[in-house]
DNA sequence: GCCTTTCCATACGCACACGTATGGAAGTTA
DNA sequence: TAACTTCCATACGTGTGCGTATGGAAAGGC
């Protein structure tokens, strides 16, 4: 109990080190000095800094889950549905750790398989919106898999613009995506 | 006779340890021992790491700028045209360091201009391509910003599939980017 | 009131990587 | 050939960050 809540705690703190610095910010003492402690602590919780990284992928991939797809109060009509949820990885800011979480386990193929399995998820969650809108199995999964890249791309463009010039943007898109 | 090195050719070994496992993997007495020399001649040749990295952001820029629009046959038609560029940017993994680098310079705001400059020439040349096959400027500019988001996701994307359905993929969303 | 468990502090060893100081080899110029 | 430049090796100091060993405080069970 005590002992989740601790844990918790130094994973949150990892969670918000890797959002504003990538996986490289996650350092062992640096987070002990933003919780007020010392790194005692995190080697009576942890075995070591990799299990700690390893419990803090699947950490973010929970969060991550919970976030996306269990947001309840969506239009029914299906096509604005599709709108909807456009309109939330954008203001929402859905994946706004994406970069960082990609950047961190390219590299690591066996990291990279929980990121995959991410984007396995997030990818039938946005087709199934599109076969629910009237497409065909392989229509929906192209613009599924199109108005994901588009999603994941947003994250990564370096040129920032505006946030309603954005909603606009992948409002546009998703118009392209749904006619036909 | 030994072997001398170059700023290039440090240069060229720091993009290989770049493509290969992320900036973290750039190091000074990495890199030497792939050289076969030792940073004797890496602070010969550079004040200092910081130094280096700028000079290996301007390095991979300029080269990435080459390869994307320098290319000389495409086809004439403004269409196909567009079919091309797509098909070279799944095909010859243009922007597979792109990950790399954007991890990379996310968090620092002067690296992050270099960045967007690469962002916005890239775009244009896009949305050239689309003006070119008859689009107004608005509408070349969306279908360039969706593409251009659709590559730079592509590349993010960890579900890897044949490099046939990739551009299978891409090909269709050019369909949909070229339709009306 | 004692003892065990839970949790953290302190202190240390170690490895890696940056940067510097200095000497020296190989080539170049005079 | 002597002086000079170019380029690199060697050795060292330093900082940082991981992991461990050990002691101790706080809390609850007996």
């Amino acid at each position: 109990m005590v002992d989740r809540q601790s844990k918790k705690s130094w994973l949150d703190a990892a969670l918000e080190a890797l959002a504003s610095g990538g996986i490289d910010r996650v350092r062992v003492e640096s987070l002990a000095k933003n919780l007020g402690v010392t790194k005692g602590s995190f080697y009576w919780h942890f075995k070591d800094r990799e299990q700690f990284l390893d419990e803090l992928l699947n950490f973010w991939a929970e969060q991550s889950t919970q976030t996306v797809i269990a947001n309840p109060n969506y239009p029914t009509d299906s096509k604005a549905r599709v709108r909807a949820v456009a309109d939330d990885i954008v203001r929402l800011d859905l994946g706004k750790m994406d970069p960082h979480i990609r950047s961190w386990t390219q590299y690591d193929k066996r990291r990279a398989k929980v990121v995959a399995k991410m984007d396995k998820m997030r990818f039938e969650f946005l087709r199934d919106l599109f076969v629910a809108a009237g497409f065909s199995t392989s229509g929906a999964d192209i613009r599924a898999q199109s108005l994901y890249r588009y999603a994941l791309g947003e994250q990564f463009i370096l040129v920032k613009e505006s946030m309603s010039r954005r909603l606009q943007r992948i409002q546009a898109q998703v118009d392209l995506l749904l006619q036909e």
